[in-house]
DNA sequence: TTGAAAGCGCTAACAT
DNA sequence: ATGTTAGCGCTTTCAA
């Protein structure tokens, strides 16, 4: 009773449109339409809307060879740093016609490689890495697999792979500074896992430029991720020991936020009594009790960027690697005070 | 001098492994490899992994008529409610072993109606819709294709198609009940589009409880949009117009955040002059100033529950539709307090 | 300007 | 238990 085929063919619009199947891939196809005439053209077309024809992009991708989809992986979609950043990247991609292909990792090395590995059976074009730790395995997997990689907001110690990270640097040292300016002397860094680049640039740009001041009594701990549970429990360290600490540096804002939850159980208000620096200006970082004094990375930026180079490296593979640095820049609000005045 | 053709194909592991190339394909798929001798299926998976093959899934697609993906479409991934939907549903369909294409449409119908196009063109074997108007045309369009879909926070008027979404009408009576229990009398309500379901329906909650309530003096506004700004605009009219008003029930955390913002600017003062609730519980909603009160709704569960409702519907097209309530519960926090005294 | 034909890499009857 | 074969729907030389 239904002789009901699925959906219309290619064949099906050309034998509608009384030409031949080859005729009417030309007529849909940008590229080539211009090689017909044009009345053969607008006939075709018409045909293929009047069917509601829609090309079978898995038969295109088996003959051309490119799925114009990309892969992006991020440790947790939830992490308020990463949907601008994802958001950035889509609008790239979408105006370059391409789709993306989401995953969080959980920062799970078995995750990411699973969940790469179906991007690219999927025979993903491309791939955005925003979970890279600084010796990961996975980078050189695929790297020497050849496949278009751009790391976003985390690169790898040895270079040669693109990426497009914060300038961790630069930004630590604006805090610290920021910080010394008020007039704190005695510094903590609660920074993210070492195991990542922006944990241990920003940690560095730390120890430095303490140094650089002279500062005499400082600390540096390591948070076990970025986010406000490692925050906190770091924090809950460092009050305790190291008590006379005034000025506090983040490894990132919710970082910052767990390290502020701590003081306040400890009877030690943000920021009356400790000043918490943190770094990327996530949304809504201004509107915390207190306002998040920050360093603000263009998130979406970042995004754009990384989406932007991955399409170059996908038209050119043999383009040679780029680090791109994006420059953050210090936000003061209420998070930063100067130090007690018993100090 | 590079002989190199691309990467190994099914028949390069047969030819490799000394076997037929359907024999190989058996032993490189869960559901077939039974059929083999042990020891055949060994030696292929081996010669596999030697020659680091990877299945092309556009042929296998092509084949067999599933992509294994999934298209998903938020109106902004950057709105803090839908990082934890997207989360959910992604979790689920990795385990199914499906992978997640993500859009963010911005609430436009024709940047909407292109990406979902681009998704069936890829193939997608479903779609997950969170960017739904009640009277939406792409719903309609996308039923009529017979692509397997499921709703996301937002429904449709006219039912016929799986949603989950959240209960709108419990949540917004648990807010108004809760501002009247503080001792409010004179209620607004501050809602989102209400060309949403979850806006009319909320505003639908509101003024049939406080009319329930017998409550003299009520204002309702529509804020164009779920967002901050959008709740700062409407807040602005509502507190000129109607300066009486001490409890606010908002369409969302984002537009509560407007209205508290809004209402300090005039020097009043949230909890103290003005109570606000809010709607989701999003991300942080707990460290503002004030923290918020909020409607719960389990985000990630809202994503959990459309991605399975969509695998069910996958596996049997003819399933009949269904509508998920999830139920919200109302988190009291600072933004909510006794009306002024005065009062 | 259009037609003919080969084949992308895989799976699934069907045959043995 | 394994081999044979016929496509899935499309693009793209090559030929006319």
């Amino acid at each position: 009773m239904t002789p009901d085929r699925r959906s219309p063919r290619l064949k099906d619009v050309a034998e509608a449109a009384g030409v031949h199947i080859s005729t009417a891939s030309r007529a849909l196809n940008e590229r080539t339409a211009a090689l017909l005439n044009p009345a053969t053209l607008e006939r075709v077309r018409e045909t293929a809307d009047g069917l509601g024809y829609r090309v079978n992009g898995m038969a295109r991708a088996l003959k051309t060879r490119r799925s114009m989809s990309i892969g992006m992986v991020v440790p947790d979609i939830t992490n308020p740093f990463f949907p601008p950043v994802v958001r950035g990247a889509e609008d790239v991609l979408d105006r370059a016609g391409y789709s993306l292909l989401l995953s969080s990792s959980d920062n799970d090395l078995g995750r990411a490689r699973r969940q790469t590995a179906a991007m690219l059976e999927g025979q993903a074009d491309g791939l955005l890495l925003a979970m890279a730790r600084r010796d990961d395995p996975l980078v050189a997997e695929l790297r020497a697999g050849g496949t278009p990689l751009v790391l976003v907001n985390r690169t790898i110690d040895r270079g040669g792979v693109s990426a497009v990270i914060p300038d961790d640097f630069h930004g630590a040292l604006e805090a610290v500074e920021h910080l010394y300016a008020l007039g704190h002397r005695r510094l903590a860094f609660v920074g993210g896992p070492l195991s990542t680049s922006n944990g241990a640039r920003r940690r560095a740009s730390f120890d430095e430029t303490v140094q650089r001041l002279g500062l005499p009594e400082v600390a540096a701990l390591e948070a076990v991720a970025f986010d406000e549970q490692a925050g906190y429990a770091a924090a809950q360290t460092l009050l305790a020991e190291h008590p006379r600490i005034t000025g506090v540096v983040a490894g990132n804002d919710l970082i910052a936020v767990g390290i502020i939850v701590a003081a306040a159980e400890r009877g030690r208000n943000c920021p009356r009594d400790i000043s918490v620096v943190g770094f990327n200006d996530m949304l809504l970082a201004g509107r915390l009790q207190p306002p998040l004094t920050t360093i603000r990375i263009p998130q979406y930026d970042v995004g754009t960027r990384a989406a932007e180079l991955l399409m170059a490296l996908v038209a050119d593979p043999a383009r040679s690697p780029e680090t791109v640095l994006i420059s953050g820049e210090l936000v003061v609000r209420g998070s930063t005070a100067p130090p007690p005045a018993s100090d």
